[in-house]
DNA sequence: GATACAATAGACCAACCGTTCTGTTTATTC
DNA sequence: GAATAAACAGAACGGTTGGTCTATTGTATC
């Protein structure tokens, strides 16, 4: 399932289409950083828009994957691993590499929503979502699809915001209110 | 200052901009809908990249405007003038025109932070920060500053939501989360 | 060593891009 | 009515794009 020139082709492709975005970065580009053949990506994805949903699946599964581990390494409370997202995110903003989030722009760079790589960015933004209302049915907090749809929808904004303003801080800002969202939710299931 | 022709000219290119993106929609596409020459368009903005700009400039500057004329309509009160905020946005997503915001949009499609579009999408974020943390300080709540940032990055968060699932679901979201925030910004200085 | 397969380099393609140039027409102003 | 300037249509430009084709090279397996 994975031939190597397969693999560092979709890993020079990601790099590239993250720091110059979709459509800016030509095949020859990618071709040139990876080292490999025209033919070997045509016969391997078929298409630039093919190697685009590649990446973009690729890197999602791996995101969401990274982000479980690494919030069940932080607590085994649900209720911290919300939070936790946010740490993780506010580590990802500071780092030099941070250039925004992948789907965001490729949802931006494909306007037409039937397009393969639209449809892999949403799904992504599904998996963010059921990722958090899961945690939210883990914390047992009411509503867990209500809540992890906002929580989703402060990610995005935290995301968005940081590609901009290329600092930690609306990771934190997000955290704050996040935090709050989780004690009234909290709140209102404990007292009536 | 506004020849009928350069009217015309932005306002096709920002409708088409808006809804096939900057990359993808061609110089053109553009003359062909305004129905004008392509000198018209170089003399009048000398580039592809500065009619960019000048489209972003000039519904920044009107979207801002838009927004505060009609939150000033709902309420005279500051504190409900945030939340109508997010209950213009509620009507703009619920529109069939609605499409994304422009702006997340042209930072996306432009990386280079440095280039004039993507300066123009962050003038873009600051004035719409400034807006909310005005607004923060006319209702006399603490720390507008960062109330401002954190209202801005919520209603980020519900655009580009909006953007993917269209529905005016991330706007509701958005506003209940933000009387929350107000709520207990409110609170901390009437009580101990 | 022969066969088969994968990957290579690089020429080649049509299409499109943003931009410039040319020559003509239209409208405004004196 | 002449002069000026703006807008026009459209050809042409050089460059780039995604994609195809060809002919060659390496590398396994039998």
């Amino acid at each position: 399932m994975g031939s190597p020139k397969r693999e560092k082709l979709l890993e020079c492709a990601r790099k590239l289409f993250e720091t110059e975005g979709f459509h800016t970065t030509g095949i020859d580009r990618i071709l040139e950083e990876a080292g490999v053949a025209k033919m070997t990506l045509y016969n391997n994805f078929g298409s630039k828009d093919m190697l685009i949903v590649a990446v973009l699946e690729q890197s999602s599964k791996e995101m969401i994957s990274r982000l479980k581990t690494m919030i069940s390494q932080l607590s085994n409370d649900p209720y911290e691993q919300i939070l936790g997202v946010f740490d993780v995110f506010s580590d990802w903003f500071s780092s030099t590499e941070f250039c925004g989030c992948m789907f965001q722009a490729a949802v931006a760079e494909f306007p037409d929503q039937d397009s393969k790589p639209a449809q892999a960015a949403k799904a992504h933004l599904e998996r963010m979502t059921t990722l958090f209302e899961g945690l939210s049915t883990n914390a047992e907090l009411p509503n867990p699809q209500k809540l992890g749809q906002m929580l989703a929808m402060l990610a995005s904004g935290s995301l968005c915001t940081a590609r901009q303003v290329r600092s930690k801080q609306p990771a934190l800002h997000a955290r704050e209110i996040a935090e709050i969202l989780l004690e009234r939710a909290c709140s209102s299931v404990t007292t009536p």
